[in-house]
DNA sequence: CATATTAACTTAGCGTGCTAACAATATTTA
DNA sequence: TAAATATTGTTAGCACGCTAAGTTAATATG
């Protein structure tokens, strides 16, 4: 017979749970500045490449297609980016920054350290360190390139 | 002169991606039983203690009054829960699992130990030990009950 | 007792993720 | 070259979070 699961007491679960609670957090930070949580992370792929394609946005951010569409048309309105149709393929589109979009990354930079503040308050510089090693082997795991390792 | 952030360096950073892909890992494991990841946190509050108002459903699952409205809809329509105007105060609605919400657990169950497998299998042992504890702390943050600890 | 406030819940509307289905363009293959 | 297949992106519609605003009922205050 076998035993119900506490699931209180997966990582899954607790994982999950922290997750969300911290999506919240991002968000708080950012309404701050009028932006969403999504929003930053679409501008931090652009402060690194500018002008790549929706498709490789996509695949920086692990989400689909119509994910990356949405979220431009929102990042449009607030004029912080612009789409362009290219001319060698006919069917993709790049994306731009406008000068507002490159001249908020000081802002967001900003709350970015208040968030990341908040995020490892609770933590020891010991489990601060293992928690980043940790959650970068886990997003591994996500992305494709996984590395097992043994002990 | 600040120098610019890598926000890629950062553990905020790193647990908002991993959130997202997680979420996911979740929302394919119990898509094959039916059921979408938030009804699954709910159906766990509900088989710890059945017959609880919608307020307490709220603070257990760290959510907002609206959000729990919704996913009731959605687990009432699928004829897993039901939900009652308490006698006692006439705003109040208790949530109840029917037969078909209690039995489901051993599904999801199953589904879970898939889901716990795929989140840990990157992760040594000791990496999972730390990371359940830190997770534990970092929960602590969101929900109140915060403990600091030095070292 | 009457009024004001608080509490529980719903509805409307939005952001961020998804899938499915579609249009348009590029590429491969026959 | 023509036809079949791939790729890029959009739209529609859903789940799951939120806030704001409204309803109804309970409680506090006058």
């Amino acid at each position: 017979m076998p035993e119900p699961i506490v699931f209180e007491d997966t990582v899954s679960y607790l994982l999950a749970k922290v997750t969300t609670a911290y999506r919240n957090t991002i968000e708080q930070h950012m309404a701050k500045i009028d932006l969403h949580s999504g929003q930053v992370f679409v501008l931090i792929e652009l402060w690194h490449q500018d002008g790549i394609k929706q498709i490789e946005l996509a695949k920086l951010l692990n989400v689909k297609a119509p994910t990356v569409s949405n979220m431009l048309r929102g990042l449009e309105k607030i004029n912080l980016i612009r789409t362009k149709k290219t001319t060698k393929d006919g069917r993709a589109m790049t994306v731009h920054l406008t000068e507002k979009g490159k001249k908020i990354r000081a802002e967001v930079e900003k709350r970015w350290i208040d968030v990341e503040a908040e995020c490892i308050a609770p933590l020891s510089k010991s489990d601060r360190v293992v928690l980043f090693e940790v959650l970068k082997k886990l997003r591994g795991t996500y992305t494709g390139q996984n590395v097992i390792d043994e002990d």
